[in-house]
DNA sequence: TAACAGAGTGTTATAATATAACATTTAATA
DNA sequence: TATTAAATGTTATATTATAACACTCTGTTA
């Protein structure tokens, strides 16, 4: 059993603010909201988010530069992600579907590429928006 | 049969810098190519740029904030795009497999949400670089 | 203990990516 | 021709991300 991740006080400051936050959150509107616990540089932020995605808890949603909370244990450390984004009110849900990812995981280039890890984005309208 | 779409000219001058290139380009890096075509500004890039994805001409890499040409033709207007993506020497492949587009469209995301489109990133090294 | 190494921190500055706003021009069409 | 829609040119600014450097803190080991 791998030993749980001791993280620093930068690092766990900002997971709690993704943790907390309802919805994929914006670096620098992570940097305004942890000022008054004293970091003051993005440099600071972006420190501590490479590293909780690194661990695999936090995602990046590429296609809105925003940052989420793991909420799939199982998503391997980042190697699968796949999420689906409302596009009105920018809604962000962890899929987590084994069939799903164990088939884009299978899933094989012609051109020799041996694949690492994937990302998955849908993107539509949620149930409240539709 | 729809009509083939007229390009207004800075689009089709930066699509055409788009289908030259080897590899994605960056929206500064295109706008530093075409300067001497009497393009000066980033919004000019940009406002081609996106009436060229709205066209499924060309497609954006999130991860990498790049652009590349559409070498499919059947990837329905942008609808279902994916990638193999090298993470040593940054080459991009615009993966077309019907099987797999249809897989993942077909997919049906328990929470009610109704997916109009999706984008899958593959990552890993490619047959030069492994 | 002292020296060292590794990870993390704080800070200033700057690079890279993207959009707002507004005036003008061109092309399509009623 | 008058009216619209699409595209353009331009200046300014917002947003996202990294570079570089000095310092601290912790655990290891010579
Ligand atoms: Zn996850
Ligand atoms: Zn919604
Ligand atoms: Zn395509
Ligand atoms: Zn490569």
């Amino acid at each position: 059993m791998a030993q749980a991740q001791i993280l620093s006080r930068n690092q766990q400051i900002v997971l709690d603010i993704i943790e907390k936050a309802k919805g994929p959150l914006k670096a620098y509107s992570i940097l305004f909201n942890v000022q008054k616990k004293g970091i003051n540089a993005p440099q600071q932020i972006y420190r501590a988010l490479d590293k909780l995605i690194e661990m695999g808890k936090i995602h990046k949603i590429e296609s809105k530069n925003a940052f989420v909370a793991c909420r799939s244990s199982d998503c391997e450390i980042s190697k699968a992600t796949a999420f689906s984004i409302c596009e009105s009110c920018e809604m962000v849900d962890e899929i987590s579907d084994a069939k799903l990812s164990k088939y884009i995981s299978s899933f094989n280039h012609k051109k020799g590429m041996k694949f690492k890890r994937f990302n998955l984005e849908f993107f539509g309208l949620c149930k409240k928006c539709k």
